[in-house]
DNA sequence: GACGTTATATCGTATTGCGATACATTGGGA
DNA sequence: TCCCAATGTATCGCAATACGATATAACGTC
């Protein structure tokens, strides 16, 4: 009975784009938020990775490139800019001289911090609807592939 | 009791790091994907938005600009881009000729769903851990601005 | 039919991430 | 010890793209 395909995509397509409007506005805000604190996203990302670095983990360049999806050489000019408006230090480690060792200063601890809360707060309002969505979208994908099934349609 | 301040901080850090880690990673995959399937990310995206479009709305560029988060004239640069890529096509709405209505022509709708598949397949993998690390800060999120802080230096 | 408003378009600019490539450090074997 | 491959970081030039400032077009109203 054919079962009108289209209007599974149609449902499809709108649960996802729904989703990603919504990490649109998670970052939009992210930038605005930092955009207010007068630090490029970028440098405020660089900085909650590094402060936030799991306590047997050392916040090398590689490990920053891996953590926010850049490459290394990307990171190196980051953590430049960021070590320009003193944000943060880079040191060789002692054990292994290759390896440059980031760390927040006090003056970049200070940025994060109210940034942090602001997002805190922020996604803390989101994280209902960010939910609402992930759940629906589970609920999607779990029909794997089954082409037929009588999807009555929700919408309009 | 003081309660350690500190560790309250860097529990807060290592939370949002990890959340904002985890939409790198599909952030991430989402425009490997596209790469993989030779569309930039962000034309992805906008067919995305505009297939994806609650059935009482029309697709015109504001509409566009809002669910992106760009300003109209990126979205007029971005469908002109896609225009070319004959993925869209791009008519004057009759009732109001100042609206640009966009629309998903065969071509684009077939590069979308391929991509719209992926995508619903990887998040479904990720929606839990996804899921965990919004809970994780909405359980953090509860106690609301506490000012005091005696944050120790770390630097050197 | 002039005006303010709304919607889209154009241009020049700045940011920024990447590929290719180079340099530095390490550990190990001849 | 010296050489070398592996690993980690740095530099350079380029391309993509989003933005601000500004311009054009269509609308509704008086």
């Amino acid at each position: 009975m054919r079962s009108v395909p289209e209007a599974i995509d149609k449902q499809k397509l709108q649960t996802l784009a729904e989703f990603r409007y919504m990490l649109r506005r998670f970052l939009h805000f992210s930038e605005e938020a930092a955009r207010k604190a007068d630090l490029p996203t970028q440098q405020h990302q660089l900085l909650l990775q590094i402060a936030g670095v799991p306590d047997e983990v050392a916040p090398t360049i590689s490990y920053l490139a891996e953590r926010l999806g850049l490459r290394h050489h990307s990171v190196v000019e980051l953590s430049k800019r960021c070590q320009e408006q003193g944000l943060i230090l880079r040191t060789h480690a002692s054990l292994d001289r290759r390896c440059v060792v980031l760390q927040v200063t006090l003056k970049g601890e200070r940025r994060l911090k109210e940034l942090s809360d602001d997002h805190a707060r922020e996604l803390y309002e989101l994280a209902p609807q960010l939910i609402r969505a992930l759940t629906q979208i589970q609920s999607l994908g779990c029909k794997k592939a089954t082409a037929g099934l009588s999807t009555r349609k929700i919408e309009k």
